[in-house]
DNA sequence: ATAGCATACCTAGCAACGCAGGGTATGAAA
DNA sequence: TTTCATACCCTGCGTTGCTAGGTATGCTAT
């Protein structure tokens, strides 16, 4: 799958993860890669960048856990600022797949009749 | 509308315009803004550098055309190539928007039960 | 013990893309 | 003769996801 194509995207794939309650980096490149059925493999350049911009932007925080295995975790929570820009970025994501879903069914015998 | 977002699916809306019927820079921007209800205005600077991308990978190919009015016109026309690459790109699209869909859509209590 | 693996984080630099902002030229309309 | 719509072009920028590196921990098998 062209990596072209998620640019302008991921951003509202990560917060609906993360408000779906994977909390960490890695475990939300596992989440991703679940529940699209592994046609979403996001390498972890691409995650940590963008949870850091997120983070920047205000969109979620981020606080040190210690998992039960000992190990420390970066977990993040979406604000409410987040959770508000999430609602839109879905409601933008639908408009958006609506029109070129439309652009791409052709005409066929519809156009200027 | 971000302008991000559309990164990676131009190609495909391009391919699917000139093989509808409109054929040349100008005239493919008005048929995305008319198509779309005007939720796509594509600048020029955005569509006569994707037309000579799109053309340099032999997906479509130019041809200069006087209008009727005299004007002269860029016309282009689909290959074989540029044919079969929109049906993939369109299959693609498919199965990349079904995933974003997917993923934006909140798990409800169907999350690991 | 120790080598290997999964876990868990990070960063610098690259390449691609859409767009802003500029320019040129023609024909029709005012 | 000025203005507007048509019609083309290009340079340079900002954003973004990815590549390719790096560090460190804890478990497991040798």
């Amino acid at each position: 799958m062209n990596p072209e194509m998620l640019k302008g995207h991921l951003d509202a794939v990560v917060l609906s993860v993360v408000e779906g309650g994977a909390h960490y980096g890695y475990a939300i490149i596992k989440e991703i890669s679940q529940r699209s059925q592994g046609a979403l493999n996001l390498p972890e350049g691409t995650i940590y960048p963008t949870l850091h911009r997120l983070e920047k932007a205000g969109l979620i925080v981020s606080q040190w856990e210690q998992a039960p295995s000992g190990r420390k975790r970066r977990t993040y929570t979406l604000t409410d600022l987040g959770r508000r820009t999430l609602t839109e970025r879905c409601d933008q994501w639908n408009s958006f797949a609506n029109v070129i879903t439309a652009l791409l069914t052709k005409p066929r015998a519809a156009t200027a009749l």
